[in-house]
DNA sequence: ATCCGCATGTAACCCGTTACATGATTCT
DNA sequence: AGAATCATGTAACGGGTTACATGCGGAT
């Protein structure tokens, strides 16, 4: 999870959650406790992150000007963040990256993460494009694994089933995708 | 991921790290190396542990006096770790701790873990019943995350497509526990 | 005036990561 | 003997967790 020792001058390359934010705060400008409650009321309280991850967080997307705090508005004791120019650049970016195959299935909730985050942001062709890369990343993905399970031979049975386990859930993402594709293929636009 | 401050005496309660480990040394003793060696040889690479995570975990079970090293054996330049009678209590106590239907989507990886080191160790009806709770826990959470999906009114399209996507693959591991129910009740023993 | 909820922050701790260091074995 | 591999270990660093501290604001 850490990316180790850079060490020397501001590090570059933030990390998951360092990017998540930064995301939220380019959709909303927000304080941290804005931020809290948005994490609090997601659907399905999935990870709710603590004061001494969130505030240094913030600080430290701060000090490599990605955001800043808004100034005028109002008290002092609410720290109201907007992203900067080179906050917005960074977060494009990181919702750009290419898809990479090695690690999508462990990426997995990372990418759907930023598939949230690209609507009304990226084009609708580049959308399809990113889950057209997803897509691809899991196929590969599904048809090492089975061939991987057809070779095995394990003397015991549990193994062979929890692999199976995972063949189920990287099938359902890659119907997922492939679903998904059509869908946002489709509309051209909704009915009210 | 930590669980925070326990401090003064010896910090029960061991890390996931830990239990994986410590199942792992009561399958077939080991040494670190070889520990290492069974991590990269895994179904597809999933988690390969620096030495920097591996050594220190297994001097804190040794600390704690859940595993020790073979004593006579051989070389003092190769540690073979071996479960205690307390080692093998504990790992027994872990496969037995019960799915936790909040926190069992999310603990989805490891219960799968426990699964596969619970055949030879576990009777048929406990593996089934573990099952069971866990298929119980997994319904639960469709279901609700169903009603969810129905009653939100997103102004978005992505995070509902997202949600989706949640459903899907937690319908399919609902699925396959249900299936491998049924796959283990159905054979009593299988021919050669 | 006080009490409670909003809001930010900090200290101690734990553990994993990278990267490096260092013995022992084995092969040639 | 020297090289490659086996095998264990350590230091610096990063960042998350719990738990606590602290100020401001509005309600009674």
């Amino acid at each position: 999870m850490g990316q180790g020792k850079v060490s020397g001058m501001a590090r570059q390359q933030l990390t998951v959650f360092e990017h998540i934010l930064l995301g939220l705060i380019c959709a909303t400008p927000s304080s941290g406790y804005d931020l809290k409650r948005r994490f609090a009321s997601t659907p399905i309280g999935v990870y709710q992150p603590s004061s001494g991850a969130l505030y240094p967080a913030l600080r430290r997307l701060e000090q490599q000007g990605l955001v800043q705090a808004q100034p005028g508005q109002s008290a002092r004791q609410r720290r109201v963040y907007e992203p900067t120019e080179a906050g917005r650049a960074a977060h494009l970016a990181w919702l750009r990256m290419p898809v990479a195959a090695a690690t999508a299935p462990g990426d997995l909730g990372l990418h759907l993460m930023r598939f949230v985050m690209m609507e009304h942001v990226l084009s609708r062709a580049e959308v399809l494009a990113f889950l057209r890369s997803l897509a691809d990343a899991l196929a590969v993905f599904v048809a090492d694994l089975e061939k991987y399970t057809i070779a095995a031979d394990f003397p015991d049975r549990h193994p062979l089933l929890a692999l199976g386990h995972g063949l189920d859930v990287h099938r359902a993402s890659l119907r997922w995708a492939e679903r998904t594709i059509a869908a946002l293929s489709a509309a051209d636009d909704a009915p009210a």
